[in-house]
DNA sequence: CAACAAGTGTAACACAGGTTACATTATTTT
DNA sequence: AAAATAATGTAACCTGTGTTACACTTGTTG
């Protein structure tokens, strides 16, 4: 675990704080599709991503949902740090997007690290700083942009993370993410599909140009 | 100074760290509708409220512009702190929403405190939590619900916190902030009107029974 | 192979809310 | 007091997008 550690961390944190990391934190595969943190629940423990991609969603209670942001390696879930501290309940829901490699660290530690390590509260300060700018970024989305624009950005983003121009997602599934209509989305897509923008399959859809 | 201080953060903050603001922050009266942060400016000095209120907003390039909160007395502006130790420009917009006061608190001891001072990270932390959960709010706003429900939403809040059931706005100033035209605005809240809930007046708009 | 489920394509319609245009009333300036 | 400006009221219209309904295709299961 501490070389993938040093890998994408060694830069960041220093050499006493990898060490810490690497004898408390529990090292965990997350396969696709695992639900990590559900709306309501108690935070434990907080996640260090080593590879794949966690998908944030908002929920309210009428069974509106909407994607908020990904955290990919290097990140990690900025809500969590507070819930903890707080006692208070997630907000949100996370979902494993890919296979995923990450670190869970207790509660207690983060607590202890951010009066210890200057590179400890560093990350953690860059962490919210990040989350929020992502939280900006969709709130321009959803408030300025129309819904063509914001499925040509959920594609564009989509396509730069997973670093592959196939999108492997079904009408309803992106529909759920930007919180419309399956219909909308099927319309929409093919439209960009007859600009020659994108093709469309049965469950996945290649990026052909969209910018 | 240091009453005033005492007042609104004895109860979060050590002795020492009252003692320590008091000597380096800088006290201010803020009048209203005075901008202290535009888009792109640097940041260079950390805002504690006092009193009053700072209005956040968010703008494109295009001129759209939404409101995401308000910070009131004992808040502090998130994204400033970020801001200056990444040395990043503001992603947003503050003005006073009505006359406010607040100590000016100058880059450099922040980040000092934040090694020295237990109660001083958990106030950052909790404002981070705090800001983020009404970007959530916000969120919800914009993509749950209606622009009738959004409106009811924001006469409320803003009557809550000026603590006066007369709203001093015009029907542009709420379009802006809600990021709709003045026809839209003007439409709903007589809709309002005739259902008994508001009282309509010439740059204000009473409050009669909302919820 | 029949039956079924899941994914997609498409038309027809409904409606919230954005736009344009203009009238009316209140307030300020000259 | 006249003129100009700001705020509001309202009608008529347009568009994006949400809804309903149904057909068609593809893959899966008994």
């Amino acid at each position: 675990m501490l070389e993938e550690l040093r890998t994408h961390y060694g830069a960041i944190f220093e050499e006493a704080l990898l060490q810490e990391i690497n004898q408390v934190g529990t090292f965990k595969d997350i396969p696709e599709g695992f639900k990590l943190m559900e709306i309501g629940e108690y935070v434990r423990v907080m996640p260090l991503l080593i590879s794949g991609a966690i998908k944030i969603m908002r929920d309210d209670d009428d069974g509106d949902e909407l994607l908020l942001y990904f955290l990919e390696k290097g990140d990690t879930c900025a809500m969590t740090m507070t819930c903890c501290i707080g006692q208070t309940r997630s907000e949100i829901r996370a979902i494993a997007e890919i296979d995923t490699k990450l670190i869970m660290i207790p509660v207690q530690k983060m607590e202890e690290w951010t009066g210890k390590y200057r590179s400890w509260r560093n990350f953690v300060f860059q962490s919210y700083h990040d989350r929020m700018t992502e939280m900006l970024e969709t709130i321009d989305s959803i408030a300025f942009l129309n819904m063509d624009q914001r499925l040509v950005k959920y594609l564009q983003d989509k396509a730069n993370f997973t670093e592959d121009n196939v999108i492997h997602s079904t009408h309803q599934e992106i529909a759920y993410e930007l919180h419309t209509s399956r219909v909308v989305i099927s319309r929409l897509l093919k439209k960009l599909e007859s600009l020659g923008k994108i093709e469309l399959h049965r469950n996945n859809i290649k990026i052909l140009e969209l910018s």
